[in-house]
DNA sequence: AAGGTCGCCAACCGCTACGTA
DNA sequence: CTACGTAGCGGTTGGCGACCT
């Protein structure tokens, strides 16, 4: 249905275009404006299908278009958006201004998708490939010792964290991609998932080495069956908050009924005495 | 120097969504 | 409601340059 032939069937110019070709698009373009991609080759005199124009236009010839490779920042917010979006490249090209859709996913399948592949992440769903690490010894060779997250380190912690040196080591280590779990005192029911969503001002949650979370710092977290352990990836601690009182709002999914408590918040905190023996 | 391989990326293909008659 | 046309999207392809043997 709707199928639009495009082609040399018709007669039609295929492959790559010519400066030739390229100016007449960009002059009827500025002349007329996009769009009617049917009618513009006629009356721009080019031997091509709408289509054809349509692609070369927004994907290359649009004067807003940002060419050059891409910045850490922006493959890290490639990422992020990734691990929400998946592969709706125009979405992410949406919030991506100046890059479109065909160059983050190009860069993506390239580059992007390997990097993840090499750092033990697998690139569809964002975790870890746990099947192909010892979770134990990476997080005891990434931590050292259990004095890492004690309080009394964290201003050295939030600096470590915030230094190139120590992400690109977390990502050859691969550390800040294991998953963590930590063990909140809380009641909550029994026999249900819960998804909670944090929001702290003071915390930042990073869902990979180096990029924050995206939205507005709330991080979802997700418990199943009656266990109240609550996983993340990676947590930063400011150093004037210790320790840290977190509201939560939960969602409770019980069988098919999703049931919204955002006026159930809950609070626990991170004890001062917090160590990796209480990551599980 | 020549042939083979690999990676990048522009462009195409096929499908779906949406608008309209 | 249905059929059709169009725009847009995501997956895939193929050409080309860089690199390797």
């Amino acid at each position: 249905m709707g199928k639009t032939p495009c082609g040399d069937k018709n007669g039609l110019k295929k492959g790559p275009w010519t400066p030739e070709e390229d100016q007449k698009l960009s002059s009827y373009i500025q002349i007329h404006g996009a769009g009617s991609w049917r009618n513009l080759p006629k009356n721009a005199g080019l031997q091509r299908c709408g289509k054809s124009c349509r692609l070369r236009w927004t994907n290359y010839l649009r004067p807003d278009i940002k060419r050059g490779r891409f910045s850490f920042e922006e493959e890290e917010i490639i990422i992020q958006l990734h691990s929400v979006l998946g592969n709706k490249w125009s979405a992410i090209a949406g919030r991506l201004p100046g890059r479109t859709d065909n160059e983050i996913k190009n860069h993506w399948n390239t580059r992007i998708r390997k990097r993840l592949v090499r750092n033990g992440i697998d690139p569809v769903t964002h975790l870890q490939r746990l099947d192909l690490l010892d979770l134990s010894s990476i997080i005891s060779s990434a931590l050292c010792n259990q004095s890492f997250l004690a309080p009394s380190n964290l201003l050295d912690a939030q600096t470590l964290l915030n230094s190139e040196m120590l992400l690109q080591n977390l990502q050859q280590n691969q550390f800040c991609n294991s998953p963590f779990q930590y063990q909140a005192p809380i009641q909550n029911e029994s026999n249900m998932m819960t998804n909670c969503s944090i929001f702290q001002e003071n915390l930042t949650a990073y869902s990979n080495p180096t990029a924050p979370f995206m939205s507005d710092q709330n991080l979802n977290f997700q418990s199943m069956g009656g266990s109240q352990n609550f996983s993340f990836d990676s947590v930063r601690l400011t150093p004037e908050t210790s320790p840290i009182p977190l509201n939560l709002s939960s969602t409770f999914i019980n069988g098919y009924n999703e049931i919204e408590r955002f006026d159930d918040l809950l609070e626990f905190e991170i004890p001062e005495d917090l160590s990796i023996n209480d990551f599980v």
